[in-house]
DNA sequence: AGCACGCCGACT
DNA sequence: GTCGGCGTGCTC
């Protein structure tokens, strides 16, 4: 038999099937790793297929060492799943493949847990009278194993010698034995007890509507509170009855423990947890608990879409428009592309959800690629949060140079007094963007990047938020040794620096990427806001999502503009879905919320439509507008990046790649929007120069004018990086 | 990725 | 004469 065998080895130039004979073996290896000799070394791959015959010479041919895996770690459909990704992102088929079994299997450096424990044999009781009177430990440890069962034997060799254990073991009296724990995430959370709902009429129609129609896609537009999650936790129940799998994805942090524990509170032991805040080891235990079938619903972030699951019955999306289903480092894919391949492959359902759908999926559902189901109503019945919008320009005119504004300010003070609790968000960690010389103009900037240093003032440094260096603060402009130094824009440090002069008394938390580095750095901060032991929280994009504060009644949004002006063609969209998502967080419960948004740019028309939460409206608006100028999703956007350590090397890569995509062009003229070369806006990034090609394509023949776009690449060799990114949300 | 093969400079 | 520099090319 012939085995078809990718060999883990990330590099494109060993990236394609290489043959092996193998003796014994049928269909039975596929989705197994393989030893196999390479060269005159021995390394591991992945068999993918088989066949009778190969193509290579025969004497070429060499035979597999071993098969590494006693079962099938990949499952079919991932196999296909890892083909599909190769061709829609221009990444090799091992990097596929390494996504399906995470490091912590393919290492070998973790193992299952185990413990071994010690129990009295079965015919101890006539053994027994052999022992001395005198031999009073021996006598003390049957007792004890007598009364207790098996002890674990970290535990008995803490109150008794080794010397007294050994004795009686060897005397056959007692027998140790090994026994296979699983470490399992949040295992000493309190479930929520599932309670009984009554749904609303639009939570029925919606599990009507998905449970009655089979292998398909569906788009739940839900406003915030209307009880989306209800409708998810039915649905895998069904599957799961169907003797089928589940896969339930969540953005990035803080969401999954809310999730995990009302999916545990249903499903008990069924349910594993996949994502990076995880141990090692309860990583390996909860995906060998996914492989072995005894998990068959796995929540988690986007790497959960790869978990080894058998016969999906249903693929879950919350928070659809969540950037962070996009992975940004390589291989970079689309957990929502690649949920609706895995979702076809398994001829499955995929519901995904948001009250604020990305435009892309808005417009499949409009057109009948998936199934619209609306959820207008919240499941009690509050109102949303009012929303304010505040003009900062006029705050100006009135002689408020603060970043508050009076309203704000006015209102942090109304609901302090209330003894309830407010949030703030910038969207910016640090103190201020930028320091800039007012006399020379001088700003500092990173020496090993080409971006503005972040002056952080808890530690008195300027910080790369790109390699992440960091400098000393400037008092004086190092360039002509003047003392006038003008901070830029607001960051979270500033807003609480100025929050504390206004309220001396209250208490202030931060959240942002500083304050969250360690292991559950967020639920510690969340916890401490939520007992009340401060009554602002001030922080970034993470504030916005996740958790409910019951007694938060006051939403500040510092800055509303500051996503609004970034060069992104999705940046109002992006917008639109801050402030709606920011203004969830006010009144959960019984008390009635206010948002209060600042804006320099108060006639823009996202706010307008994020005032009256008019997501139809919005969506027609900037859908036109995307329409009238041919941005996605009416037109395919190709970025390729080249990154090097060499300014020339890199220069000369994106010469040869432009001049080859020119020769395309003119096969497709008609299809090219746009096209064109540069240096990328962030022309340096850890001392690699960074150049990009920009592509826009019409729609209709995009796929394969990408396809030959990604072929060039591909036979092109160079020593320069590239990545490539279709619709990219950032062109830095 | 590794590792061998291969063709040019300063050393026992 | 040869040890070793890393450029190029191959691995079923």
């Amino acid at each position: 038999m012939i085995v078809k065998v990718i060999v883990d080895i990330a590099s494109s130039q060993v990236d394609k099937i290489f043959d092996y004979k193998c003796k014994e073996t049928g269909d039975e290896i596929i989705g197994r790793r393989v030893s196999v000799p390479f060269g005159n070394r021995s390394i591991e791959g992945y068999a993918i297929s088989v066949t009778e015959k190969s193509s290579i010479a025969e004497d070429k041919l060499k035979f597999i060492n071993h098969v590494i895996d006693d079962e099938q770690i990949i499952p079919n459909d991932s196999l296909a799943l890892a083909v599909f990704m190769t061709k829609k992102y221009h990444i090799g088929m091992c990097d596929a493949l390494r996504l399906m079994v995470p490091t912590e299997i393919r290492s070998g450096k973790v193992k299952a847990l185990s413990f071994v424990f010690y129990e009295l044999c079965d015919d101890y009781e006539e053994k027994i009278k052999d022992i001395r009177a005198n031999a009073t430990k021996q006598l003390m440890i049957i007792s004890a194993l007598k009364e207790s069962g098996a002890v674990r034997k970290t535990i008995l060799a803490t109150k008794y010698s080794a010397s007294a254990i050994k004795v009686l073991e060897d005397k056959g009296i007692i027998k140790s034995y090994r026994e296979a724990f699983a470490r399992t995430p949040y295992d000493n959370q309190q479930n929520e007890v599932a309670k009984d709902f009554t749904l609303t009429k639009e939570q029925t129609n919606a599990i009507d509507i998905i449970s009655n129609t089979d292998n398909r896609s569906f788009l739940l537009h839900g406003v915030t509170g209307s009880g989306k999650t209800e409708v998810f936790l039915r649905i895998i129940e069904e599957e799961i009855l169907k003797g089928k799998t589940a896969i339930l994805l969540v953005p990035e942090i803080g969401l999954t423990p809310q999730m995990l524990s009302s999916l545990k509170s249903k499903f008990g032991k069924a349910v594993a947890l996949i994502h990076s805040g995880l141990s090692s080891g309860e990583k390996f235990d909860e995906w060998q608990r996914l492989l072995s079938g005894e998990a068959r619903v796995v929540v988690g972030a986007r790497s959960a879409i790869f978990a080894p699951l058998k016969n999906i019955g249903v693929i879950i999306i919350d928070e659809e428009h969540e950037q962070s289903y996009v992975s940004e480092n390589n291989p970079r894919y689309d957990a929502r592309e690649v949920a609706e391949e895995r979702r076809r492959l398994n001829s499955a359902k995929l519901i995904s959800a948001s009250a604020t759908p990305s435009l892309i999926s808005y417009k499949n559902a409009v057109e009948g690629n998936t199934t619209l189901i609306e959820m207008k109503e919240r499941v009690n019945g509050n109102p949303l949060p009012k929303i304010k919008i505040v003009d900062m320009c006029s705050e100006i005119r009135n002689g408020n140079s603060d970043i508050f504004s009076t309203e704000l300010k006015v209102r942090l003070e109304e609901t302090i007094n209330s003894g309830n609790q407010a949030m703030l968000f910038v969207n910016r960690r640090g103190f201020s963007s930028f320091i800039l010389c007012k006399e020379c103009g001088f700003i500092a900037k990173c020496p090993s990047c080409d971006v503005a240093l972040v002056y952080h003032k808890d530690d008195e440094t300027l910080k790369c938020h790109y390699c992440g260096n960091r400098y000393k603060a400037i008092n004086v402009c190092p360039n002509c040794k003047s003392e006038y130094l003008k901070e830029g824009a607001v960051g979270t440090q500033k807003v609480v620096y100025e929050l504390q002069k206004f309220f001396p008394n209250v208490k202030i938390l931060r959240m942002d990427n500083d304050t969250t580095k360690n292991k559950d750095g967020h639920l510690k901060i969340l916890n401490q806001f939520r007992s009340g032991e401060a009554q602002i929280l001030v922080g970034t994009q993470m504030i916005a999502k996740g958790h409910d504060f019951p007694s938060v009644t006051l939403v500040g949004i510092i800055d509303a503009d500051l996503s609004l002006y970034q060069s992104s063609y999705s940046a109002i969209e992006k917008t639109f879905e801050l402030i709606t998502q920011v203004a969830g967080r006010a009144g959960r419960a019984e008390l009635q919320g206010v948002v209060v948004l600042q804006t320099y740019s108060p006639k823009h028309y996202v706010y307008k439509f994020a005032e009256n939460y008019d997501y139809m409206g919005f969506y027609a608006k900037e859908s036109n507008l995307r329409k009238v100028t041919a941005f996605p999703p009416f037109s395919k956007i190709l970025r390729i990046l080249v990154t090097s350590e060499s300014e020339e090397l890199a220069k000369s890569t994106i010469k040869v790649y432009y001049d080859n995509i020119k020769e395309i062009k003119q096969k497709h003229e008609d299809d090219f929007i746009y096209l064109s070369a540069m240096k990328s806006p962030i022309s340096k990034i850890q001392n690699k120069y960074r150049f990009q090609i920009l592509i826009r394509l019409e729609c209709e023949n995009a796929d394969n004018i990408i396809d030959e776009i990604f072929t060039m690449l591909k036979n092109n060799k160079t020593k320069a990086l590239t990545f490539v990114e279709t619709n990219p949300q950032s062109l830095s």
